[in-house]
DNA sequence: CTTGGAATGTCAACAAAGCTGACGTATTAT
DNA sequence: ATAATACGTCAGCTTTGTTGACATTCCAAG
């Protein structure tokens, strides 16, 4: 139904054949793996585990970000990240203020040693990240950053794009 | 500790500072919600879930495939595994046969409800996948492959990499 | 000024999917 | 014979997601 090959338009249209997309499919699952599995190891120690870590990242990301906010970059419910949050509040990761303009909101910013964590688990999947950039050269990221952005639902690129270049 | 600006040795190592990683790392986070909600669609209908996918689709690409060996692919336990298989098994998915020459080993195959599942799963996926090629194009493409493999275990990319280019 | 809706927090219950540990049963290898 | 392997299973636990219900607080519109 999908397997046969398409017809040829001038330039070559092979890395669009099934089989193609089958090893893409395979890197991502087997790539994301090794993505997650430095920072993995740490969080497992401290009895964290990676829905801590996202919000640890998008927190440190966006200082003073909402609870709402938080939600829609996460993409999960309130109440899920709500029991993530807790325990870092409660551990002193992660302090929560009452909003000025809108007493409801609640803006989010890491201690210094939600900071420290942050920086541990970042540094690690940088490491990794690092290695495969600098393994595979300037141009092969930037094939990579675009393929990953074509792939992203429209909501969700939003999201990664509103975040763009903030220096640090 | 590690945002500083490598020194420049020739050409441009602008690629590898601490905010293009990052860019990196959320563009792989966001990627794979993306690259995961069409099959998760499909599943929640049939109370199935990734899990299950996973089976599937390497018992799809590996017939005949055995459980010790579908557990080293995977990554996980065999009460994990077990679990999921044996829904499969019992829902008249996946056929489990004892080994002829190795009477203790069991060959997994999918049935023929089995592929039209793995089919309607794989299509949907491939589609996603096939739409992110078509857009970033087939030099993008190469890149994407290259730095996913350079982001895995070393262990896992024998995994990967034996599973290479079996024609269908 | 009241009231409706938005933002937040929390309780309970549940499910998916991972884990450890222990044990049983074939079967094969030594 | 005995040890090791492959598989299955029971029990129990954890993380992280889900619904649904409900209270509180607060803004904003009528």
């Amino acid at each position: 139904m999908s397997d046969r090959m398409q017809p040829q338009t001038g330039q070559s249209l092979l890395f669009l054949t099934d089989e193609q997309l089958r090893k893409g499919i395979e890197a991502m699952f087997f790539a994301y793996r090794g993505f997650t599995a430095d920072p993995d190891r740490i969080l497992a120690d401290k009895s964290y585990g990676r829905a801590h870590h996202r919000a640890i990242h998008f927190i440190h990301r966006s200082p003073g970000t909402t609870v709402n906010n938080l939600l829609s970059i996460l993409g999960v419910t309130k109440q899920s990240l709500n029991r993530v949050l807790r325990t870092l509040i409660e551990d002193g990761l992660v302090a929560s203020t009452v909003g000025q303009r809108d007493k409801r909101e609640r803006h989010l910013h890491l201690t210094s040693v939600g900071a420290a964590l942050e920086r541990e688990l970042s540094d690690a999947q940088r490491d990794r990240m690092r290695a495969a950039y600098r393994a595979a050269g300037p141009i092969a990221v930037a094939g990579f950053r675009q393929v990953l952005e074509a792939m992203m639902d429209e909501e969700t690129r939003h999201h990664y794009e509103a975040m763009k270049d903030r220096p640090e």
